[in-house]
DNA sequence: CTAGGGTTAG
């Protein structure tokens, strides 16, 4: 029986992806006593990769030699991209050795580049590019697609635009994929600025440019870059598809934009992208990072089948608001399911332990990673434990697990045990955490302030004046604390010390009034004295207070209104939250992530608010260690003002001779 | 042989 119709539909099922259907296919031709040949081959070996068959590729691989058609450019291609799927690039490499005539074809040498590229094997990759330049074989856009994969990554960043300039040479930069390749690769490196500079001097910009920026800005942490480009997108009555879709989701994430991000949702359910297991995933991230704790779950638990990366989000999203217990409870339950957890789902684990207090449950997970589950523990875990260890006040086992460690220990790491510092007033192993954190990011901000709060906590004004000397010679400046609150569909955004709000008066009126009664309920002696401090280190009237008090301005009695705290809330500010939730007639509920154990019993009935957030008239959330790099989205007030206060805010206007 | 995608603290 010929084979010309079996080949026919063998190739039909490969180019729709239906490869389980084409193996089978195949499979039945054999048992029908037809002989494959070299339009057979291809399409089997492809479905056969892409199933991760490695048993059934090599049977095919015998079938090919039998055959006689290992000679056949399009199987012989088709065979190395089978091994190079399977990681190894050396059996690859054998198939392009013992058949000469690779040497010869481009497709070929695609073919093996393309699984150097997958192994990230630069050097090997490369000269396997100058061989064939050497023996004269054409280089066309696949071979550049199959290259720049090799030089994206971070620190490869000179490599990357050295071999952009050698695509300038080859004049195949035009080439729409090779332009869009290349801009992943630039954001890919973290050269953001750069890959932006490309994407606007493209003459041509398709649905993948547009992705491939949004995706790139997303992955930088560029999360407001991400809603105007959107936006801009929009604008070009460009078609945003899932892949767009993710990349908006995980910024709203970031940013707390929930509006954003449910309108996102609406467009992915009308348009059909509700089964897609990446946004799924994308969802019950945003929605659990923007406080909507039930609605996550309820696309956690709608999803039919859940990869790791889904457990963690939500892992993460309860770890988040302090519920560890169901954190822990759904980790277990997601071993017990079968699922290997990662890297990734250990941090978040470790993470809810932390924010709720469960110590020795997550120092049994810490061990466990190495024993059960033979994970090395990266400088992230070792954050978490020094982190776990420090709340819990065990400050000199975090010291001592630190400098037991097998890796370098990264900023993170020193960060976390000064941050455990301040909440147990350590001075001494603050200032030894702040030397080594200092030598290995000596421009982040926020450890100076950390330490000069510790020293202003233990009224060490000495320690406070070495620390904002040593910043003002290294010329850091800090950036101004901000709160947004969402008010009728509306983003208001506060800074600390600011004034430029029309009801600003009133506001500042009001929080001194709430002040003094706080002060009075809290039992701190002196108002005027605290106040002169706050001023001296700069710290002003925080942000937070301003937007709660906005808030209360402007809401009827019994309104609830809902404080987020992603970040660490400073202690003066705790204990006005405290304070003003006694007082006022409004219902006043915080959560605090970051210390969430250190207020368990006190301030709110925090328990079964989350059910109804979606009804709620106001949210505060914290965005200080955002305001630096991004700016806010969606914000009408005070947005020219911020970006004034940034250009002028230095360390010389605070300071006080 | 072929460009874009989800999860991680401080």
């Amino acid at each position: 029986m010929t084979s010309i119709p079996w080949n026919t539909q063998l190739r039909e099922l490969a180019k729709q992806c239906q490869y389980l259907q084409a193996l089978t296919l195949y499979r039945q031709m054999l048992r029908c006593g037809s002989t494959p040949n070299a339009f057979s081959f291809p399409f089997a070996l492809k479905s056969s990769a892409s199933l991760s068959l490695p048993f059934s590729s090599q049977q095919l691989h015998c079938h090919v030699i039998k055959s006689g058609c290992s000679l056949e450019p399009f199987v012989l291609t088709s065979l190395i991209s089978m091994y190079c799927k399977f990681n190894s690039v050396e059996h690859a490499r054998k198939v392009f050795d013992e058949n000469p005539i690779s040497n010869q074809l481009t497709v070929c040498y695609n073919a093996l580049l393309s699984g150097y590229a997958l192994t990230s094997r630069l050097f090997e990759g490369f000269s396997l590019f100058c061989k064939m330049r050497e023996m004269g074989v054409s280089v066309n856009s696949v071979t550049i697609l199959g290259l720049i994969p090799m030089f994206s990554e971070p620190g490869y960043f000179s490599a990357g635009m050295s071999f952009h300039c050698c695509c300038v040479k080859l004049g195949l930069n035009l080439d729409f994929s090779v332009s869009n390749c290349l801009l992943t690769m630039y954001v890919k490196c973290g050269a953001v600025e750069f890959g932006r500079k490309l994407f606007d001097e493209m003459p041509k910009k398709g649905l993948i440019t547009w992705n491939a920026m949004i995706s790139g800005y997303a992955q930088n942490g560029l999360a407001s870059n991400v809603l105007e480009l959107y936006k801009k997108m929009k604008a070009c009555r460009i078609c945003a598809d899932a892949v767009t879709f993710v990349g908006v989701l995980s910024s709203c994430a970031h940013l707390g934009a929930i509006s954003v991000g449910r309108e996102v949702e609406q467009q992915i359910e009308s348009s059909g992208f509700s089964l897609n297991p990446f946004l799924n995933n994308a969802l019950i991230n945003m929605y659990a990072r923007c406080g909507n704790l039930v609605k996550a779950r309820a696309i956690f638990d709608g999803m039919p089948m859940k990869s790791v990366v889904s457990w963690t989000a939500i892992i993460g999203g309860y770890g988040m608001h302090g519920y560890g217990e169901i954190a822990v409870e759904l980790f277990d339950e997601m071993i017990k399911g079968g699922i290997r957890p990662d890297g990734a789902a250990f941090v978040s684990v470790l993470c809810a332990c932390s924010h709720a207090g469960l110590t020795e449950k997550g120092l049994d997970y810490f061990v466990e990673m190495e024993t059960k589950h033979r994970l090395q523990p990266g400088p992230e875990h070792y954050s978490c434990v020094v982190d776990l260890l420090g709340r819990a006040g065990r400050l000199y086992e975090a010291l001592e697990l630190v400098k037991s460690m097998q890796v370098k220990p990264d900023g993170a790491v020193w960060g976390a045990l000064l941050g455990a510092c301040k909440i147990h007033h350590n001075v001494e192993i603050a200032e030894l955490a702040f030397e080594q954190v200092i030598e290995l990011e000596p421009t982040n901000i926020g450890y100076y302030v950390l330490l000069s709060n510790i020293y202003a906590e233990a009224e060490n004004l000495e320690g406070v004046l070495k620390v904002r000397v040593m910043m003002r010679e290294r010329n850091l400046k800090k950036d101004p604390g901000c709160s947004h609150l969402e008010h009728k569909g509306r983003v208001y955004l506060f800074l600390c010390g600011d004034q430029s709000h029309p009801q600003s008066v009133e506001i500042y009126r009001m929080v001194d009034e709430l002040e003094t009664l706080v002060k009075k309920l809290v039992g701190c002696k002196n108002n005027q004295e605290r106040r002169s401090k706050e001023l001296f280190l700069g710290m002003g009237v925080h942000s937070e207070k301003l937007a709660i008090v906005f808030g209360l301005l402007n809401s009827e009695p019994g309104t609830e209104i809902v404080v987020i705290k992603n970040l660490r809330v400073c202690e003066d500010c705790h204990l006005f939250l405290k304070g003003v939730s006694k007082i006022v007639d409004r219902q006043l509920v915080v959560r605090d992530a970051t210390r969430f154990h250190h207020f368990r019993d006190g301030l709110c009935s925090c328990k079964d608010y989350w059910e109804k957030t979606e009804d709620l008239s106001f949210k505060i959330f914290e965005f200080e260690n955002y305001i630096p790099k991004h700016k806010p989205v969606d914000c009408w007030f005070s947005r020219r003002r911020l970006q004034e206060y940034m250009v002028n805010c230095s360390m010389d206007k605070l300071w006080v001779d």
